[in-house]
DNA sequence: CCAGAATACGGAGACTGTCTCCGTTTTAGC
DNA sequence: GCTAAAACGGAGACAGTCTCCGTATTCTGG
């Protein structure tokens, strides 16, 4: 991003202060809460909270700062521990699946902007996805992965899990889902 | 569902004519856009809407009529062509996407409603659970499944395919991540 | 066929959430 | 300090959900 000039010290604090607690009011309501409520709760005005996030995607976006380096630094991990391909895929599927669930609603945000280079979360969905190909190529190359698969598809398939495990009421384990990707993707 | 009374004459003309409405509407902004309007266009008042349709999706569920009837259908045709396990799965899980997915929005509300009894629609679920099953366990009883598959997951993953596909902005093709997963559970 | 009871209608409006506009306040630079 | 630029914040427009209750319609039995 390009610099520009810095922020004025009010513009600064308030933006901090949203954030803050938009990251509590997502944990405690998820991501469709109502944004005038953390405007409320941080002090400041409903207009400014829309003038530092447009949308609400790009609040989410603004709390994923750090999120970037999680995701990567996981999918270095599972590529770097040399375990056999399903072990591999399975660390690195749980991770990704944890990644998108950061917050209730998040995952079906994340997985709905990965085709749109409009939304303001686009560039996380890149991410994830460089993180995604990194671990698939690196199985590709060993000869352990099926051959045609795609990865961006990998990724909808997976987001997709993560989607419907988050809009379930009921607590689901993802891995028995998990396990039945990885055996399609996997050879023998 | 136990007969009752009859529905008086008025009600019944106005029951009609808001399902006949919202299945355009729903066809034509997909299932969350607004019930008010619908209404209107039906020429009712949202109150008499909400009085039939106390939820959105049992609006929803008032549009899936027949839809059950094709589901189970579908699900037999499928066993009964006697093709591999592969086309056998394949053809079943196409035609799931493209049941879950007639409106916009109604995959996810579908998954949503998987694990919740509560819901209107859990019904249509179940329904769509058990010819799921049909299918698979007519695929175990010819050793063509892995073992240890559950066909709740199975749903579950073909349903978060098929959300995810509904929300992207672009039009994909489910076809090549329905392979991933017929991969997953044959036996080869 | 008609009167009365039962049922259903419908729209005004309460409520909630989104988002904007613009008069007022705060900050930064000289 | 003074001024211009930047940011604030909250009133309020707008849209969607959903309800309440006075009014209208339908059904029933005499």
């Amino acid at each position: 991003m390009p610099a520009g000039r810095p922020m004025r010290a009010d513009a600064r604090r308030n933006y901090d202060k949203i954030v803050a607690t938009a990251r509590v009011v997502f944990a405690e309501r998820g991501t469709d809460c109502s944004l005038d409520e953390i405007a409320r709760r941080a002090g400041v005005g409903p207009g400014t909270l829309y003038r530092h996030f447009p949308t609400r995607e790009a609040l989410v976006d603004a709390l994923m700062k750090d999120w970037a380096g999680r995701v990567v630094r996981d999918a270095e991990a599972a590529v770097t521990a040399d375990l056999p391909a399903r072990a591999t895929l399975m660390t690195w599927f749980e991770s990704f699946v944890e990644h998108i669930t950061l917050h209730r609603g998040a995952a079906a945000k994340l997985c709905a902007a990965m085709d749109d280079p409009s939304s303001p979360i686009f560039g996380k969905c890149q991410i994830m996805g460089e993180a995604n190909r990194r671990v698939l190529d690196h199985l590709e190359a060993r000869g352990e992965l099926r051959p045609g698969v795609d990865a961006q598809n990998v990724m909808r398939i997976i987001g997709g899990i993560a989607s419907v495990t988050d809009s379930s009421r009921v607590d689901l384990d993802v891995r028995p889902m998990l396990e039945v990707v990885v055996d399609g993707l996997v050879t023998d």
